[in-house]
DNA sequence: CAACAAATCGTAACAGCGTTACAGCGGTAA
DNA sequence: TTACCGCTGTAACGCTGTTACGATTTGTTG
């Protein structure tokens, strides 16, 4: 009875892989549903009919630099020191950032207009920090760290990855002095803070 | 000989009146010449023989934003403890955030699309630091902080409060805890890590 | 075998955006 | 009064996201 569907799977991934290079290449402003449809070689009514329109579609590019993100976090191998640990989770975080420069303000700045990530998908997203959570909780169980609310520390530590990573992208890298190595620097003083 | 200029200062600066009006209150998003040119009883003409376009509107927003920031800061009174003045700093720097939030991702994030900061505006940008930067001077030279250079510590300092204040407006604040109280802790946390 | 029905998809239109070309307004000078 | 000329609002262009609708394609039915 009906026409045999088009809009099916394959296209949706073939989209949604588009999309993502669209984005991490030339940035949000060259994200255009008609730009990516000619360039996926259908209509933009596919968008609407396997996503349900643009930010919808961004929700999964979300998601998907969430789970990439999650991926860099995981990957830092976890030893018996909590607060070196917690170094290189920053490190693995500024890299991250630095892999695909386009993807990061889609997770933390709304480069997108009409998106703004719900509180499902926001979950989902603070989910991708839990190895960070983790190595604070094992630093002040160790009595490594000071006595405080884990989430205090975690929002020093994310707060100013975040922080130098933004700013960095945004041109506000430290005049002369090399990059990598001020930011490990900075790591490590703001984590000696909270030493016990 | 040519009929009288009603597209004078005046109307320029009721321009740029209304645009940050719109901007605070409505976002970036609610930011169009139609609407704007509206509001204030002109064309849209009125910001290309004034302003030159949308983009370079936003350039003057961007320095009135800065300009109002570096206010906030240089009203924090400079005591004879750096330490407890960079703290402060902290604070007036989260407070001028907060008190117009739709202004703070003009200046830190690319929220209008065409705008990026040129090189001067940069600077100009960067020389609202300077309280920030003459605190940190101070604390090195007074034999409080670590002898490092003092960009390194600008950047500490200033990463972590422009991340913390950017993760709060994105939505992203600590769960239940006290948010003033976390952000002040974790600046007093980020500055013992540089105390000599 | 032909006609119908139903589901799907591309085309085209709509409203809005920034930008620009252009015609018309409004004074002053001849 | 008329011609001139600078200034400004209108309208158009190309773009965006979104949506209504007609064309297309199939299986089913008479």
């Amino acid at each position: 009875m009906p026409r045999p569907r088009t809009h099916d799977d394959a296209l949706r991934t073939r989209l949604l892989d588009r999309a993502g290079v669209l984005l991490s290449t030339e940035g949000a402003g060259a994200l255009s549903l008609r730009r990516l449809a000619a360039d996926v070689g259908t209509s933009t009514t596919a968008v609407y009919s396997l996503f349900g329109g643009k930010p919808a579609l961004v929700r999964e590019l979300f998601v998907e630099a969430f789970h990439r993100f999650g991926s860099h976090l995981r990957a830092v191998p976890r030893t018996d020191d909590p607060g070196e640990d917690l170094i290189q989770l920053g490190l693995a975080y500024r890299r991250s950032a630095l892999a695909d420069p386009h993807l990061y303000p889609i997770m933390f700045a709304n480069v997108v207009p009409g998106f703004e990530p719900d509180e499902q998908v926001g979950q989902e997203a603070f989910a991708a920090l839990s190895p960070l959570i983790e190595a604070v909780r094992a630093g002040i169980a160790a009595g490594l760290f000071r006595q405080v609310p884990d989430t205090t520390v975690v929002m020093s530590c994310w707060g100013l990855a975040h922080g130098m990573v933004s700013l960095e992208l945004n041109g506000y890298a430290p005049g002369e002095d090399d990059t990598d190595a001020v930011y490990e620097r900075t790591l490590r003083a703001n984590l000696a803070g909270w030493r016990a």
